[in-house]
DNA sequence: CGGCTTTGACCGGCGC
DNA sequence: GCGCCGGTCAAAGCCG
């Protein structure tokens, strides 16, 4: 794309990558971009690499198949340099979402989630009650692209299991979770209120598989990913 | 026929 | 206690 429009993209915290737009935020929320600093509602933290190598997560695959793929020479020095590394993770705590701020922090620094009363055995209501009264819940993630498809292709295979027409938003929220057996990683996919653009993936738990694709490297994005016109 | 999506119902948490 | 809301379930329908 042009060089004009990256630069503009740039300024506003944008990454572009051969899978779209991609958002990244430095760890001080002070030095947000100005883009995200207008969204209220929005608060962002990074990753490090070593927490992020510490965390068998999709996430981690989706930020380092978008780092490896920007487009830009000089956006993916910025990341390195300015964004703290290679891994670094675009990760956003909605407090409209009710985040859980000790559950990142949790996972951040390493510490196993109390992933107590486990479901093995138990019967189907006693489980949902189980997970319903749950407070604390799965390390969560989110993080944003711009994209004009809902669903990104991290490699995982997903089933859809329900929608959901949130408040004060026009975009339905859909939920998802991982088709292999044994795994109960879920995501959620919704688009931004104030930029339907944008497109807010949340992912919840860990695969406890590899990803159904190979994610190799020298493989050019998935057609679907490509279709994205700023 | 199996796997997936759709969609209304249901449940628990939470605020008032 | 009540109502609202987000998250999940599960039956029905769709599709390859």
């Amino acid at each position: 794309m042009m060089s004009s429009t990256s630069e503009a993209m740039l300024n506003q915290g944008l990454f572009e990558t051969q899978m779209g737009f991609f958002t990244a935020f430095p760890q001080n929320l002070s030095s947000c971009p100005p883009l995200m600093a207008s969204h209220q509602s929005l608060k962002s933290f990074s990753i490090s690499e070593a927490a992020a190598d510490a965390l068998p997560h999709p996430a981690a695959n989706l930020s380092e198949t978008l780092l490896s793929s920007l487009t830009s020479q000089k956006h993916r020095q910025l990341l390195a340099s300015d964004f703290g590394g290679p891994q670094l993770l675009s990760l956003q705590r909605s407090t409209a979402n009710f985040w859980a701020c000790g559950e990142a922090n949790e996972c951040l620094a390493g510490k196993k989630m109390g992933v107590d009363h486990d479901q093995l055995g138990v019967s189907a209501m006693k489980m949902k009650r189980i997970k319903a009264r749950r407070k604390v819940r799965e390390p969560r993630f989110c993080f944003k692209t711009m994209s004009d498809v809902d669903v990104l292709d991290d490699g995982y295979k997903w089933r859809k299991y329900g929608q959901k027409v949130v408040k004060n938003t026009q975009h339905p929220r859909s939920y998802y979770r991982c088709t292999q057996d044994n795994c109960r990683v879920k995501k959620r996919v919704e688009r931004l209120a104030e930029d339907p653009r944008m497109v807010i993936t949340t992912y919840e738990g860990r695969h406890v598989h590899s990803p159904s694709l190979d994610l190799d490297d020298s493989r050019p994005p998935t057609s679907q990913l490509n279709n994205f016109f700023w």
